[in-house]
DNA sequence: GTTCTAGAAC
DNA sequence: GTTCTAGAAC
């Protein structure tokens, strides 16, 4: 096999930055935000730190230099969410998620900065959704509050699996909807009345060409 | 994490 | 008959 399994994916931006500077958003040297190589919004990056090489949430500890990284990161995100409102005047108005998954796929901690539209084709399946839209994105308040109480943030594996089955659920209106496709339509319509109205303009335009 | 696809659901 | 989900991937 080769040296990077896929659950190591991300290794390979940390370990040679300079091999993937197109699919890089911003970085410095304690943190680097990449584009997310399967969005699923029209804005998806991850933010990943590049001194601490920490595996997953699991292996931080109450240590003040691990407090400081989440601590920093969430300070980061912040600052990254008004730059890309800066460049990207669709998000202007829409809000931008900043979390971790309680369970993810892939090594190395990263967290999650994605847009409110949930609009993409790589958006497919009932976890992708319920990973964005449930407790199982988890927010770095979170973790910076646990590791300060206890030390520690261990998510419980069955419970987190058992969110990501939950039915689907618009993080708007809360309505459920019983397939991915009806969700997806759902969706587009429930994002807001400006952003429907514009695009209900638009197909009134080009149905009339 | 994705791709592929069998068979369930429609 | 087609759409859609959900589990295997050696």
């Amino acid at each position: 096999g080769g040296r990077f399994g896929w659950r190591d994916a991300l290794m390979r931006y940390v370990s040679n930055p300079e091999d993937y500077q197109t699919q890089i958003y911003w970085m410095d040297s304690d943190l680097m935000a990449i584009y997310d190589a399967y969005p699923k919004a029209r804005v998806h990056l991850l933010l990943i730190p590049l001194k601490h090489k920490i595996m997953s949430l699991d292996n931080l500890t109450g240590d003040p230099s691990h407090v400081r990284l989440i601590e920093d990161m969430q300070r980061r995100g912040i600052w990254l969410i008004e730059r890309l409102r800066e460049h990207n005047p669709e998000l202007k108005h829409g809000q931008v998620h900043m979390g971790f998954h309680a369970i993810p796929s892939l090594r190395l901690v990263h967290m999650h900065l994605i847009s409110d539209d949930f609009d993409s084709p790589c958006l497919k399946n009932k976890k992708h959704w319920n990973s964005f839209t449930t407790d199982f994105f988890i927010k770095p308040s979170e973790v910076i509050e646990a590791l300060k109480d206890t030390g520690r943030f261990h998510p419980d594996e069955r419970h987190f699996t058992e969110i990501l089955r939950m039915p689907l659920k618009c993080h708007r209106c809360g309505e459920t909807q019983s397939l991915m496709p009806k969700l997806k339509a759902h969706i587009a319509r429930c994002t807001g009345e400006r952003g429907w109205a514009t695009r209900q303009a638009l197909k009134r335009r080009e149905s009339s060409i």
